[in-house]
DNA sequence: CTTCAAATATCATTGAGTGAGATTGATGGC
DNA sequence: GCCATCAATCTCACTCAATGATATTTGAAG
């Protein structure tokens, strides 16, 4: 383990549970020793990745200035923008985006439609992985070898039926999704919600994220689920021609 | 400059006008070799700091998931929320939270009043430091030491007619911001629009930032701009109250 | 398959990083 | 102001992680 990510580890250590830390927290938490503890501190201060405040450091108004950085300029949510914008409105939804890095699903935007809701997987919560429409639109469409790693290394992830079954039953009932071309779920992330999701792929074919339609079960009932479906397939095809068209040249 | 900082400062590069950078971009632009710098970018990646991107790399998933940590548990965030929203709503005003650190202002919440307001200096946006309601209501504040120390240091940020007067002229025109005890500016930061700020105090009576009600220039003429402050100096001292009084075990 | 750009490996060198222990600085209570 | 305590930093001997010039491999596109 090197210098450099023993530093940047210390930012793993920052959850709901712990949002504060001493230093004495860091290093035994870490086993650091106290001097390197001190000085690896000192480098996510200076960097404004950590903060000093009372009662310990928390983490550091650089990162609420990168993330503005990313909410405006990033490159694929700059160039998704519009097909985003113009799904909340034709769907008169809500639309959560969002996108898959290594092992993680990322809420990366919520776009709010014209009635509001409030979503508990706000944009930076952790995703589950294999639970609610917008991670399974995702792993519906991963290769198998890919997802058989993501099934082993998250077994925590599963229900213990899942587990039971195996992967090659998980696997089949993600093919029917995939078949589908999209995935619904009700009340899996938040009670009383339902997502409508599909995928978004990248340049190189392989899947980028997904768009997800959140909404209430009574708004879900007394709708057309075909006509939120296709608009939504809409969307994401959109998305997926901008990604793959794109070039930075195209960034302004 | 440890290796620590050097990889760190990687980070600074990205910015409005390069959102994206290639490896060649960034060994170029911080003079590192080839080598070292792909072993930096290798480690702000595993972190989840950087992303690879078609065409470079570009900030990564994890700061997404440390401003949603920031949002919802930040000590301070977490112990002026009540507040903050109450001011949104008897002000019925956009309330914008400033935070100082170092030498930089930050907007670390903005909350939206009854009737939202589109606002240019949006959470986590650079703040200048001189200029508008919101950082004037901290510099006024400031020990004149440390106010001499950001005059000097941030020289590019003031106006030509503050740089001739020089660093007396420019004390005392805060000082009776001071002596006020708010600030307010008109479309200073965005055209039209209308700040009225003061200042919040930590534990050890320095200021930790302000608040600031965000308006149109039209309601600003509409109002009673006497009980705005005064719900506003209400608010700031509620805040100042509870950011002296807390302890960490006051955290839930 | 070929080409080229992106990324990684090799390896000699050295100085940056480390941690045990000592020292200093800051804060709060009396 | 004094004292105690905790937070933070310094010293210094040692070592091994970091570095960069150069070579090699990998991946993507045509």
């Amino acid at each position: 383990m090197t210098g450099l990510s023993r530093m940047l580890s210390i930012l793993d250590l920052f959850g709901e549970a712990s949002p504060l830390l001493t230093v004495d927290d860091i290093i035994t938490r870490c086993n650091y020793s106290r001097p390197t503890g001190y000085r690896y501190v000192r480098e996510l201060v200076s960097a404004g990745l950590l903060v000093r405040a009372d009662g310990g450091y928390a983490l550091g108004p650089r990162i609420i200035e990168l993330d503005w950085l990313i909410r405006r300029h990033d490159p694929v949510l700059t160039r998704s923008r519009e097909a985003v914008r113009a799904l909340a409105r034709r769907a008169a939804c809500t639309v959560s985006q969002m996108g898959l890095y290594a092992d993680r699903i990322v809420t990366i935007h919520l776009e709010q439609g014209p009635e509001p809701l409030v979503v508990g997987f706000d944009r930076g919560r952790p995703m589950p992985l294999f639970r609610g429409a917008p991670s399974r639109a995702i792993t519906a469409f991963l290769p198998r070898p890919r997802l058989a790693r993501l099934f082993d290394r998250h077994r925590d992830e599963l229900t213990s039926a899942q587990r039971e079954r195996g992967f090659d039953h998980f696997h089949d009932e993600l093919q029917a999704s995939r078949k589908a071309g999209y995935v619904i779920s009700r009340g899996e992330l938040d009670p009383g919600k339902v997502g409508i999701a599909a995928p978004v792929f990248r340049h190189d074919r392989t899947v980028a994220g997904s768009l997800c339609l959140v909404m209430t079960e009574a708004r879900y009932e007394t709708a057309n689920a075909e006509a939120l479906v296709q608009r939504l397939l809409d969307a994401t095809a959109a998305i997926t021609a901008v990604l793959r068209s794109g070039r930075p040249a195209d960034l302004v």
